[in-house]
DNA sequence: TCACAGTCAATAAT
DNA sequence: ATTATTGACTGTGA
């Protein structure tokens, strides 16, 4: 039996440095059903002995940071992580050794997660793990302490290491990982490239250039989900693998949503905000015609001119919407023939209007990349003359031409499939039915874990069937079913609206809290179980 | 296959 | 040296 330390992080994290695909799913996954875990679980168990000792809480180990994450309804996540970033501060602590110690997470991870913590309501049981495990190391006396020690320990080791020449992998402190490693030229998947065995295939990250990230800011304004014709129209005007515009795509939406998260009375932003994109469909004709606007605007501003403004795009948004719809009604706009010149003059003098109070500018023209200008709207011709376009038809002509063919056939394919975001999946709960979630096989333990009374109880109060479950349980537990914790209590919060409802949360959390001290205060988490998890050692220290 | 949530990890910026 | 940003990837679910 492997009872899980609670407060574990996630391990690795620190270790496998490619090595992507993780052992959590390892060996298990039989043929068919998929179904697989995640989350906490198997891990390789430092000394089994006070494993079972203290666990012995109704011979229910302590809830696991998963289920705390599941139970626990409302946390603060602002509170926890500036107290989070004081502490860091104040002892001079990095997010790096934070991150990898206390939550399992990388810096960077650390980094948006201190400085942007989503609401509690908006994140997925997962999602709220390092939250909990943030709260856990709060409550922990010897926090820093340790953390301080294994700083040392590091600082130390790399220090052995830089002197007695390359090689000699340290070894003593378990936590070895540190910077300059990696090369763990495992890189296991793809292999066909490696070969030479000096370069592991690198991530090498694709930068873009300031046109093509206007450009995709452009497009997002206009649709942000564009279909596949969409989407390659994209790659094509751009020159980028439609895997990497669709990468953007997700991203953006998702880095939008995240931010802008205050607000609460009223006011939703109109952000994106999933599916009923209403406005129109995305039009390549306005598209190009926006963007030669906006590119020229750049390179105005490049050269000089610092008539720059800020923050052009959440307003930039909304009038680009308006803008669409307007077009929508005009003519040949979208609706699918090749439009003519005067259509275009039409659309220019209509996008010249909308824009005119706006201020388009580029907000962040830090870092330019050296005037690769034009290389990468793919024919160059873009931004040829810049002797103001708009007005003018000469240039019109020539630079549509070309256009209407990717437009025509854009077109085509348009309209079709214009497939609704799924729902937001908070803290799905669910366990509908079937295996979902559980796969621990037996479906008792879920039913058993599942909703009210959960863990902690069974002896108090209620329920009819359970009798014989608890029994189940039981032997489940000391069979092996190390996973098994998966159990998916109703947290059902469903993003807004009756948020803080769900009493059958409300009341476990309730019984779990009973008894010790309390200074965790603010939160609900369970104070009983941070003290167990604490003093079981839970961290990577 | 798409969207999403979380993360990683390479770079940028401080 | 740290922290912030961000393109890409993994695991899920529909």
């Amino acid at each position: 039996m492997l009872l899980t330390s609670p407060g574990l992080p996630p391990q690795h994290a620190i270790p496998l440095p490619a090595a992507t695909s993780n052992p959590t799913s390892g060996a298990s996954t039989p043929a068919g059903q998929s179904s697989e875990k995640k989350q906490p679980m198997m891990m390789p168990i430092h000394s089994p002995h006070q494993a079972n000792a203290m666990r012995n809480m109704h011979q229910h180990m302590s809830p696991t940071v998963y289920e705390m994450a599941a139970l626990t309804q409302d946390l603060d996540t602002q509170v926890i992580t500036t107290k989070i970033k004081e502490a860091l501060l104040t002892n001079n602590i990095g997010q790096k050794i934070f991150g990898e110690a206390v939550l399992g997470l990388s810096q960077g991870s650390v980094s948006e997660l201190l400085s942007k913590p989503k609401p509690w309501h908006m994140l997925s049981i997962k999602g709220r793990e390092p939250f909990i495990r943030m709260q856990l190391w709060l409550s922990d006396a010897n926090n820093v302490d340790r953390l301080q020690a294994l700083k040392n320990e590091r600082r130390e080791a790399s220090k052995r290491r830089r002197s007695t020449g390359p090689n000699q992998q340290d070894n003593s402190s378990d936590t070895s990982s540190n910077d300059t490693n990696d090369f763990y030229t495992s890189s296991p998947g793809p292999g066909s490239v490696g070969s030479a065995g000096a370069p592991p295939n690198k991530k090498q990250r694709v930068l873009f250039s300031e046109e093509q990230k206007e450009a995709l800011r452009l497009a997002f304004a206009l649709d942000p989900y564009p279909n596949v014709g969409t989407i390659e129209f994209l790659a094509n005007e751009l020159n980028l693998a439609t895997r990497t515009i669709t990468n953007w795509f997700h991203n953006h939406r998702m880095r939008l949503k995240q931010q802008v998260p205050h607000g609460p009375p009223g006011q939703e932003t109109n952000i994106p905000t999933r599916e009923n994109t209403n406005s129109t469909p995305f039009d390549p004709v306005q598209f190009r015609i926006l963007l030669q606007q906006r590119l020229l605007e750049l390179q105005k501003e490049r050269m000089g001119l610092g008539g720059n403004n800020p923050l052009p795009y959440p307003p930039y948004f909304a009038a680009a919407a308006l803008l669409g719809r307007s077009l929508a009604g005009m003519p040949g706009a979208a609706g699918g023939a090749a439009p003519n010149e005067a259509e275009l003059r039409a659309l220019n003098q209509k996008f010249q209007e909308q824009m005119a109070g706006l201020d388009l500018s580029m907000s962040s023209l830090k870092r330019e990349r050296s005037d690769d200008f034009d290389d990468d709207l793919d024919d160059g011709h873009m931004s040829e003359n810049e002797n103001d376009s708009l007005d003018g038809e000469t240039e019109k002509s020539g630079e549509f031409k070309a256009l209407s063919n990717h437009a025509q056939q854009f077109l085509n394919n348009m309209r079709l499939n214009r497939r609704k975001p799924a729902a937001p999946q908070w803290v799905n709960p669910a366990v509908p039915s079937g295996q979902a979630a559980g796969q621990s096989g037996e479906s008792a333990t879920e039913r058993l874990l599942n909703g009210e009374e959960s863990s902690t109880s069974h002896h108090h109060h209620q329920q009819q069937h359970e009798e014989d479950m608890e029994q189940n349980q039981r032997e489940e537990e000391a069979g092996d079913a190390p996973h098994h914790l998966v159990m998916e209590p109703e947290v059902l919060i469903k993003q807004e609206k009756e948020d803080c409802e769900s009493d059958s949360l409300k009341e476990a959390n309730e019984g779990m809290a009973r008894s010790q001290d309390e200074d965790v205060a603010s939160a609900s988490v369970t104070s009983a179980a941070a003290a167990a998890v604490t003093n079981a050692s839970a961290w990577n220290y």
